[in-house]
RNA sequence: GGCCCAUUCGUCUAGUGGUUAGGACGCAAGGUUUUCAUCCUUGAAACAGGAGUUCGAUUCUCCUAUGGGCUACCA
């Protein structure tokens, strides 16, 4: 590649960013990054009735927090600015002018009431209505008008469009890089409109001007943008300009039943399908994988393989093997269902590689904020004793509660198991050995109770269940012995003594 | 309805004109852990269907079916 590569992420600010949209601005990073290129961000806020406040700022920081930072965009001008549409809003008039006078585009007078009921007929006849080549010269606009009758109809401040005037019969013939060849006949294309009565350019005129003026040399975007490409390589060829390179991502689908993943499925299914947590307008709350203990790792490691993959078995990657291994001819063209389950299996992945001591210190604000436990002796050996039955931060907790607090119920299956006559007996047995344990720790407790076992001859589940029982309240948990030497020896007899009396 | 795109285990996917069709998640069984989880081993599990091309098609072509997207003065 000779020239610089330059990939844009081009979001609206019409709400949360969805995961969907998060694995656009990933595949758009790692391309970049791979070729050393750089990543634009691009706010597409020329909808005005659909922005939402708050958005574009959620778009950054969920970047931010992925580590996919773009080199530039609003916040880091790179000189393309502005990177907000709405601030290049006066740019685009002269853009659309030069495709008016060169008969590429036309002013277009219908109202929005006119068009509708063209629509509803349409519907009725079982057709559809289609502002086109074949229907066009009987509508109202400037085709069919003299010059002197448009300019008129403008300057007396009738409400226009510009519409794309879309060649009558032809065969276009344009490639994706993730897609191949494709052809389209221009005679199935409409009259895209490419200027608001509002003043503000869609979507189509901006991207093109913006996507030229930015020099973006490669759009990857989501499939859902391939049916208007092309209208868009139309658009390029009527500005005489080089189009970029194009590739169309494989949508995202929702885990179970039909159609993409949308917002609402995240509340329905029970997993996030926002990087993080949203709080709309209207009060809801919409969880976010930050809020719910996701690693970035995970979520940008899970993203990447929905709809890549390296060719290779490998499935754990860092971002930086990611940006190594990143190759747009290995994405996939058919949409990926989404998989929580293996998100989770991404995150206890990352959860264990995390450093111990980062990870200590977030239990501990865990306990104290969500429990209002202050704990800080043992709790770097507590945690490196739980993490591997961890998936989240919280489940440390979940895993290990009974080290901060005493059981107050005993399970029962269990209960029955363990409990025989003689078992206040052989832990009152136990209870002594404790006693006399010296030093404290899991290896003299071990040698100590075990050896004592093997002296009497007692079967070690006799000893070990009721044991654990006493201390956990549950058969669960790590090494008996690591437990008693954390909980100390007052704790540890208290809680064997409890136990008994419970039983008795 | 029209246009466009797609189709390998339940899910994410690898793969080739001749393979025991490979891996991962999940699931099941066994082992380790005298508990649970982790971990390890093993197992069940797929080329949408029909024609054609070919000595041979999962792989190439066509048709059908199914899924998906688009069809706004939304992006």
């Amino acid at each position: 590649m000779s020239e610089k590569v330059r990939v844009r992420f081009a979001p609206s600010p019409t709400g949360p960013l969805h995961i969907g949209g998060v694995r656009t601005a990933l595949f758009n990073y790692l391309f970049a990054k791979k070729h050393q290129g750089s990543f634009v961000l691009r706010i597409e806020d020329t909808d005005q009735t659909r922005y939402v406040p708050g958005a574009e700022d959620y778009i950054q920081e969920a970047l931010d927090w992925l580590h996919i930072t773009p080199d530039e965009g609003p916040t880091k001008d790179g000189g393309f600015g502005p990177y907000r549409q709405s601030d290049r809003k006066e740019l685009y008039q002269k853009y659309v002018q030069q495709l008016i006078d060169a008969k590429h585009a036309y002013y277009a007078f219908d109202s929005a009431e006119s068009l509708e009921s063209l629509r509803n007929e349409a519907a009725s006849n079982g057709g559809a209505f289609s502002y086109d080549a074949k229907t066009r010269d009987a509508l109202d606009n400037s085709l069919r008008l003299s010059e002197e009758e448009t300019q008129q109809r403008i300057a007396s401040g009738a409400p226009y469009v510009v519409r794309f005037k879309t060649p009558a019969n032809e065969l276009l013939s344009f490639s994706d890089i993730i897609r191949g060849a494709m052809e389209v006949d221009t005679a199935t294309l409409d009259d895209k409109v490419l200027f608001k009565s509002d003043g503000m350019p869609t979507y189509h005129m901006a991207n093109i001007v913006d996507d030229h003026l930015m020099e973006i040399t490669h759009v990857i975007r989501g499939e859902e943008w391939l049916p208007s490409l092309p209208l868009h390589m139309l658009l390029y060829r009527a500005f005489q300009w080089e189009a970029p390179h194009f590739a169309h991502l494989p949508l995202i689908m929702k885990p179970v039943g039909k159609g993409k993943l949308s917002k609402r499925d995240g509340e329905k299914l029970g997993f996030p399908v926002f990087p993080l947590e949203w709080k709309g307008a209207d009060g809801t709350i919409a969880s976010g994988y930050r809020e719910d203990g996701y690693l970035p790792e995970a979520v940008v490691n899970m993203l990447a393989l929905l709809g890549w993959n390296p060719g290779s078995e490998q499935e754990l990657f860092t971002l930086e093997e990611l940006v190594e291994a990143f190759d747009l001819q290995r994405v996939n063209k058919s949409g990926a269902k989404f998989d929580p389950e293996k998100t989770k299996w991404f995150q206890h992945h990352y959860l264990q590689q995390m450093d111990e001591g980062l990870l200590t210190a977030q239990f501990q604000a865990f306990l104290q904020k969500e429990k209002g436990i202050t704990y800080e002796k043992e709790l770097h050996t507590i945690v490196s004793l739980l993490k591997e039955r961890a998936t989240f931060v919280e489940d440390l907790w979940e895993q290990g509660h009974f080290f901060f607090e005493a059981p107050t119920a005993y399970d029962e299956k269990a209960l029955k198991k363990a409990w025989k006559e003689d078992t206040a007996g052989i832990l009152k047995n136990v209870i002594g050995t404790i006693m006399s344990a010296n030093p404290f720790t899991a290896a003299a407790l071990s040698d100590a109770i075990k050896g004592w076992i093997v002296a009497n001859e007692i079967g070690f589940g006799k000893v070990m269940m009721p044991l654990r029982l006493s201390l956990v309240g549950a058969m669960k948990g790590p090494d008996v012995f690591e437990i008693l030497s954390l909980l100390g020896k007052e704790e540890s007899i208290q809680r064997i003594q409890r136990f008994i009396d419970s039983q008795s």
